[in-house]
DNA sequence: GTTTCATTAAACACCA
DNA sequence: TTGGTGTTTAATGAAA
């Protein structure tokens, strides 16, 4: 027996090693590939951004070719001017007028340049779908400038030919074919004063929104129309007197203004450098333009009382919130409070900073999401090719503690929490299939830490732990303190036990010598677990008393979680504390922001995955809190049905309702019977074939 | 730096 | 004798 245990130690220590390693590599390798499709080692591109830079390189192909065609138009129509003599000289000074706005509405985009994206990201803490309407929007409007170039260019050349075919004619007046060439591209010029006004339009809903402010030093000028021509430069020059530290080089690029295209473009493809340099006076800047006056009369006509700093009759400059009846009064005590001063500039410093730090936080959100995404689809894909692969822990937290590499046989999980383990989303996505696997050892687990609720996660998040090789966040105890509980007699036998413990999680489907060890220490140590001898032999029982004794040791330092213990019976976060209004019984949730709490990631980024605002959030939770209601009663394998989470928690004090035939079959259904199930392998290591398949 | 706790490993005893 | 069960001790590491 010894020697069955010392061979099978060995051989998932091995196992355990290369695992680990391989699953490092794995993730390494994941992040690398991330880092190298994004060129650029610190700041990841989104992949808005890189479809955006290809649309703003394919756009800038696109024009240099309008750019030759008309040059070349013009030097035709030059040379025909000169052979023919007919030189007008009013029409001669209007085409090249005619022709110049055309060329200049092609050369500005009316769309959003990735650095206002960037500012946009900036300003305002954009949730993900607002991004995701943007970033659809915006394709739809390059879509459509795309096309109407498209179009332009061909009746370029049909102009071109049409102008050959007259060389070659040479009979047919001239002025009349000119006359229908001015005004064909008058019609084009009206086409793209449409389609600016379209996307003046969107940027002025944009605006509407909340979600972009026009920069007077920006590149493009959206809501500019034609006819006022380019950014007045007193702006600029008025922004380059406040910030002082502007440099030459972006002073050079705004000044290209409107026309400079390919400084878009260049900048758009250094995200990262714009968004860490560039960005914070664009983003100063943005609020900056607030005060100008065009700006606000723009404001003022247009948004009709919509202002991003103006909301609820109250001023929204960070830190003011003063009290504003109405629009006028809201302008005069901007244009009063918050005029262009040291104060002023110094708060818009701040303001910068803090969004500077949020749209890092996004950016590095982004990147551990993209490389989990990429890692996950290479993991889905593959064929069981690494028998001990990846931990989304891991890939979350960069397993700080992976490195240690302990040699003990379990597979290896991230000794700190500091990351959700379960996914954060419920349902069937690619977070929560088979991909998920662990790697370290755990010292510390969430539940213990943060009081989550143990039954709800397990429920909510079963099949997620029966198909991924995910460690639990709990531990042993309360492993085995759950397995008891949910048995309809509340008692086990230690078999039992280990059945519900390879049912309930692939994770303990290997290395069972190692995990059945810690479970019989467990078992042993602990006094919240009594054993009791029973007729047919000895069944164990969890004292509730006891194990509740044990907990607000360990949170002692936190008040409101003894609290949430003593009174609502809540294992969770102070934050679900406040929305305990909807119970708290939501695992996942609890145990992300569990880990923001302890990563002090803020909430927000939750952008990145889904749960963009607080009152999403808690919608969200809601959700999820039904959907655990919901699964645990419908996918009732393992837990008693009609019983919430909550209920599961303190089930002594909870009248029993009968089970449900199909979860009293297998052999945890003979709870009462000790070593009831005579056919069950306990050497098996469950690693080819899944418990399940006996079990269930 | 100390204490507490969880995990892991191991040894040992008991029993069927 | 074998294997499961239960107990205990020790080492280790993380967190408080």
């Amino acid at each position: 027996m010894m020697q069955e245990s010392g061979t099978e130690t060995k051989s998932n220590g091995s196992a355990i090693q290369n695992g680990a390693s391989g699953g490092n590599h794995l993730l390494e390798c994941s992040l690398r590939e991330v880092r190298s499709n994004g060129e650029t080692p610190s700041v990841e591109i989104g992949a808005a951004d890189l479809a955006h830079l290809q649309q703003q390189q394919a756009l800038q192909v696109a024009r240099q070719l309008l750019l030759q065609q008309q040059q070349q138009q013009q030097q035709q129509q030059q040379q025909q001017q000169q052979v023919s003599g007919l030189k007008s000289p009013k029409r001669n000074d209007k085409q090249p007028a005619l022709q110049v706005p055309v060329s200049v509405a092609m050369m500005t985009p009316q769309v959003i340049t990735p650095q206002q994206m960037q500012q946009i990201l900036q300003q305002q803490v954009l949730t993900p779908q607002q991004l995701q309407v943007l970033l659809q929007q915006q394709q739809a409007l390059m879509l459509q400038q795309q096309q109407l170039q498209e179009f332009y260019k061909k009746q370029q050349e049909q102009l071109q030919l049409q102008l050959l075919q007259q060389q070659h004619a040479g009979k047919q007046p001239k002025e009349p074919q000119q006359q229908q060439v001015a005004t064909q591209q008058l019609a084009f010029q009206q086409q793209l004063l449409q389609m600016q006004q379209l996307q003046q339009q969107h940027l002025l809903s944009l605006q509407r929104q909340g979600l972009l402010t026009i920069q007077p030093g920006q590149p493009t000028l959206p809501l500019q129309p034609l006819a006022q021509g380019m950014i007045p430069t007193e702006l600029q020059q008025l922004w380059k007197e406040v910030t002082s530290s502007h440099t030459a080089e972006e002073a050079a690029s705004n000044n290209h203004s409107s026309l400079d295209l390919s400084t878009t473009c260049v900048s758009s493809s250094a995200p990262s450098k714009t968004s860490l340099i560039i960005n914070p006076h664009a983003s100063t800047n943005g609020q900056l333009s607030v005060h100008t006056p065009k700006r606000e009369s723009l404001s003022h006509e247009e948004h009709s009382h919509s202002h991003p700093l103006y909301g609820h009759g109250v001023c929204k400059w960070p830190g003011c919130e003063a009290v504003c009846e109405d629009f006028q009064s809201f302008l005069k005590h901007l244009n009063s409070e918050h005029a262009l001063d040291d104060r002023s500039t110094a708060q818009c410093r701040v303001q910068m900073q803090v969004v500077q730090q949020l749209e890092l936080q996004l950016a590095k959100d982004k990147e551990r999401l993209q490389a989990m995404m990429t890692h996950l689809h290479v993991k889905s894909t593959e064929p069981k090719a690494t028998p001990q692969p990846l931990n989304l822990v891991s890939s979350v937290t960069l397993s700080k503690t992976a490195s240690e590499a302990s040699p003990q046989s379990l597979p290896h999980t991230p000794t700190t929490p500091t990351a959700p383990i379960t996914p954060v989303t419920q349902g069937p996505s690619v977070i929560t299939t088979t991909s998920m696997h662990n790697v370290g050892p755990i010292r510390r687990r969430y539940s213990d830490k943060y009081n989550v609720p143990i039954s709800s996660d397990i429920a909510q998040n079963q099949e997620f732990y029966k198909n991924a090789e995910v460690r639990p966040p709990f531990t042993y105890a309360s492993l085995i303190r759950q397995a008891i509980l949910e048995s309809p007699e509340k008692q086990l036998t230690l078999n039992e036990i280990y059945n519900w413990f390879t049912r309930m999680f692939a994770y303990f489907r290997r290395n069972a010598a190692t995990w059945k060890n810690a479970v019989r220490h467990n078992l042993s140590l602990h006094k919240c677990f009594v054993r009791v001898e029973n007729v047919k032999g000895a069944v164990w029982t969890v004292d509730e008393l006891e194990f509740q004794k044990r907990r607000p040791q360990k949170i002692s330092g936190n008040p409101s979680l003894i609290k949430n213990i003593q009174t609502s019976h809540t294992y969770c976060t102070p934050l679900n504390a406040a929305l305990q209004g909807e119970e708290a019984a939501l695992s996942p949730l609890c145990l992300w922001k569990a880990s923001m709490a302890e990563n002090s990631i803020p909430l927000y980024t939750t952008a990145s995955m889904g749960n963009p605002t607080l009152g999403n959030l808690a919608s969200a939770m809601r959700e999820e809190l039904n959907g655990a209601m919901e699964h645990t009663n419908s996918n009732g394998s393992d837990s008693s049905p009609g019983r919430s989470p909550m209920q599961a928690m303190h089930p002594v004090h909870v009248k029993e309702e009968p089970l449900d035939p199909d979860e009293n079959e297998g052999p945890l259904s003979l709870v009462t019977t000790a070593n009831h199930s005579p056919d069950f392998d306990h050497d098996r290591d469950y690693e080819d074939e899944p418990v399940n398949e006996d079990i269930e």
